[in-house]
DNA sequence: TGGCACTAAAAGGTAGTACCATTTATGTTG
DNA sequence: CAACATAAATGGTACTACCTTTTAGTGCCA
């Protein structure tokens, strides 16, 4: 665990202007003196109101851009306006953390199936008769799609991408919403793979209306069994695809034991 | 959900030179043309190889900076290093979000609880021996801490911290342990208060050897139990702390509907 | 009067230069 | 040999000039 120091001292000297102003800048923001829309002062300005040079203040800028707190605009009326966050910076950050930090697919499958367990109770829960019905709907028009001989992969991707994301809403929790999304892109080239096999596509498609159907009728039981099945399909079109290598490492997965594993960080 | 545009079509025009050059680098890095560790040429290098000014080569190296995936040294010997991502990168973007787009509690509560059942099932089934006797040898020193007159709270939070953080190793799940970590900063306020009440303090520290036992000698029902003991009494000292209101609130809770609720976006 | 074209002004974007500050290596001197 | 001084590399800052984009006018012409 990276520890965060808090920052018991600001970082002090060394060349940081720029940091300096995109932190003043950011407080800003979130105590609220800068509201979302509202337009910061032209650089031209910020430059004397800081004393600074431009492009110290453009680089603060950029900072803040980055960090998706500003967008900035050209021309007349143009300038840095204020944003709200989106969850999208927060998985682009993520992305590129999991690009440099990949993850073995397995560690990702059974994350997500402890994850959507507890979404799919949470729906079967909270879920209105709407949204239940409209989920139905949903999930029939996908198994629908995965029977037809050649299937639109990239439509059914979307619509996969769709029900996940209407059973995640049905849940209330904003924070499951949020690393569903946040993991998506680790997720899809699996999905993906899943899809693209003609062997799965059926299965699949019947195990995500016969989960939906157990969801609409509120037996949690059966849906998580049903979870249970497709992530069993899952993981076996994945370990399918690793060549017999990977398979071996499947079977001796219940052998547990002492296995130090690499560390990030 | 945002939905990734995958980026099909490059922006193009507009004033993007630095972003361009900082896409440059960024791809340069993640595809392991440039080594973590490995040195960008100097910025007066930079700025002709690119055949462009100085400032255009200042603000990309910005943007990677603020993404943490450079580190930027003064001096001879100064320059632009490549450095591996860390996951407090990602903690702060979400730490950030999480700041304007503030969570209830409860929400907090229930992903927390969710999580840590998984991670404690996979604990006990993942868990070395002497790690589980680590981690039983720590939760003895935090029960006879939190059964002192006047416990150092501090000491406390920090010993809870280094618990989650055995315990979510143990799982071998970097996923998870990336969450939780992430997810830190949200917790500690809460937890806080769970050991500032002496009324909790010592129940909670006496749950958690419970637990700590239970994982040791591989009983997973009794674990699971235990840990909803302990969200049973963080929920309960939180809506004390919070006057009435919100008690009434937790009483309406199980009474779901149709609510629709704000989305974030 | 309505619409279209042109212009002006306000912003961000880029280029370039000069100089400051920091760090490291190297050389010089007691 | 060690302490100190100096030089060189490199990021940090300031300033200035000019380009490009965007918006708002402004005025001409049909």
């Amino acid at each position: 665990m990276e520890n965060f120091p808090q920052s018991p001292f600001i970082p002090v000297q060394s060349g940081r202007a720029s940091e300096d102003i995109a932190l003043n800048l950011e407080a800003a923001i979130l105590d609220g003196r800068l509201k979302p829309g509202e337009r910061l002062p032209s650089e031209r300005d910020m430059q004397v109101q800081f004393g600074t040079g431009r492009g110290v203040v453009r680089e603060a800028i950029k900072i803040l851009k980055q960090k998706g707190l500003l967008e900035v605009r050209k021309g007349v009326k143009g300038g840095a306006y204020v944003r709200q966050l989106e969850m999208a910076n927060v998985s682009e950050s993520l992305a590129l953390f999991l690009k440099q930090h990949p993850v073995e697919p397995e560690k990702l499958i059974e994350f997500r199936e402890s994850m959507d367990r507890s979404i799919t109770l949470l729906a079967i829960a909270r879920g209105s008769r709407d949204e239940k019905a409209a989920l139905l709907a949903e999930v029939l028009r996908f198994e629908a799609l995965m029977r037809g001989a050649d299937p639109d992969l990239v439509a059914a991707g979307e619509l996969d991408r769709t029900l996940n994301l209407m059973l995640v809403r049905m849940a209330r929790s904003p924070l499951f919403e949020w690393v569903m999304a946040a993991l998506q892109m680790g997720f899809s080239s699996h999905d993906h793979a899943l899809y693209e096999n003609p062997a799965y596509r059926e299965r699949v498609a019947a195990n995500w209306r016969e989960t939906v159907q157990a969801i609409v009728v509120s037996e949690p039981m059966r849906a998580l069994s049903c979870i249970g099945q497709h992530y069993s399909l899952l993981r076996e079109c994945i370990t399918q695809q690793h060549e017999p290598v990977l398979q071996a490492a499947l079977a001796l997965n219940s052998a547990s034991g002492d296995r130090p594993e690499g560390r990030s960080s």
